[in-house]
DNA sequence: ATGGTTGGTAGCCAA
C-alpha cells in the first residue's frame, strides 16, 4: 500500500508530468495539492483511464486538494471543522476498508503559507492549525490507520532547511508554527519522512528562483504523519526528489510510505 | 543583494 503526497502547483501545467509520474511509480492512494482547479475542470477522465478513483475538493485559481486512489473510499470529507466561514479549499479526508475490521484514513491538506508574518494571512495559519489539531485528536480517537498527508508550509526544525538564517522572518519557520506542528505530532504522530531520514538533511521544496534546485537551497515542509496504528504497518518511505529536475516542473516533489497491507 | 520565477487569472495575486 504506497501512499503519497504531491503539492503539484497546478494541474493544468502538470497534466503530463502527473499521468507520467502515476504511471511510473503507481502509487494506491496519491494526496494532491495545490491543484488550481475547479471540481469539473480537474483532467477526471485521463487519470482514471490509468485505474484511479478521483476525488476533488477544488476552487477557482488557487488552492484545491485531490485523493486519487485505486480503490474506491467508502466515504469523503471536504472540510476541515471549526469554521463554516473559511472558503479555502485545503482539506480533503477519505475513508477506505481494510481487511476485516481495519479501516485505513487518509488526509490531503494544504495549510495555509501565512506569509507575510504580521498579517490576517499568518493568524489564519495559525487558526487553521488549531483547528487541523482539534480534527486530528478526534481522529486519533477512531483508532482507524490514520495518515495526515500535505503541504504544511512549516519547516519543524533548522535540519530541515539548507539556510535557516534565510527564513527566519518568513510564516514557515517562524516559531509559532513550528510550535504548532510539534504540537501536532505530540498527539501521537510519527513525522515517516524525519524519522526515516536518520539525522541526515531532505528536502521536498525547492523554490523556482535563484537556482535553488541547482543549489540544493531546499526545505521539508510535506509531510506525512502517522498515527500508531499505521506506524505498526510502516514499511518504508521515499521521496521522489527527481522530479524537480523534470521539464516544467512543480516546485514541490512526491515524498511516499508503504504500509503493510 | 528587498531581487528572483512560476501558475492562474484578468488587467495582479499567491506562492
Amino acid at each position: 500500500m504506497l501512499i503519497a503526497t504531491w503539492n503539484i502547483n497546478g494541474v493544468k501545467a502538470r497534466h503530463d508530468a502527473l499521468l507520467a509520474w502515476l504511471d511510473s511509480r503507481k502509487p494506491d492512494i496519491a494526496c494532491l495539492q495545490e491543484i488550481k482547479s475547479q471540481d469539473e475542470s480537474f483532467p477526471r477522465e485521463a487519470i482514471e483511464a490509468l485505474g484511479y478513483h478521483v476525488e476533488t475538493h477544488g476552487q477557482k485559481g488557487f488552492n484545491g486538494v485531490a485523493l486519487l486512489s485505486r480503490e474506491k473510499p467508502i466515504e469523503v470529507i471536504r472540510r476541515l471543522p471549526g469554521d463554516d466561514g473559511d472558503e479555502h479549499a485545503r482539506f480533503i479526508e477519505g475513508i477506505w476498508q481494510g481487511a476485516g475490521e481495519r479501516r485505513l484514513r487518509v488526509v490531503s491538506l494544504y495549510l495555509p503559507n501565512g506569509n507575510p508574518v504580521g498579517t490576517e494571512k499568518f493568524t489564519y495559519k495559525l487558526a487553521w492549525m488549531e483547528r487541523l489539531i482539534a480534527h486530528a485528536t478526534s481522529l486519533l480517537e477512531t483508532e482507524d490507520e490514520l495518515v495526515l498527508a500535505g503541504d504544511y508550509n512549516v519547516i519543524p526544525e533548522p535540519i530541515d532547511v539548507a539556510n535557516p538564517q534565510n527564513w527566519l522572518g518568513d510564516a514557515l519557520f517562524q516559531p509559532e508554527s513550528r510550535q504548532a506542528f510539534r504540537r501536532l505530532v505530540n498527539l501521537g504522530f510519527v513525522d515517516a519522512v524525519r524519522a526515516a531520514s536518520d539525522a541526515q538533511k531532505t528536502y521536498t521544496f525547492w523554490d523556482y528562483q535563484a537556482g535553488a534546485w541547482q543549489k540544493n537551497n531546499g526545505i521539508r515542509i510535506d509531510h506525512l504523519l502517522l498515527s500508531p496504528e499505521a506506524q505498526e504497518r510502516l514499511v518504508s518511505v521515499g521521496i521522489d526528489s527527481h522530479v524537480r529536475g523534470w521539464e516544467k516542473p512543480s516546485d514541490h516533489v512526491p515524498a511516499l510510505i508503504e504500509l503493510a497491507r
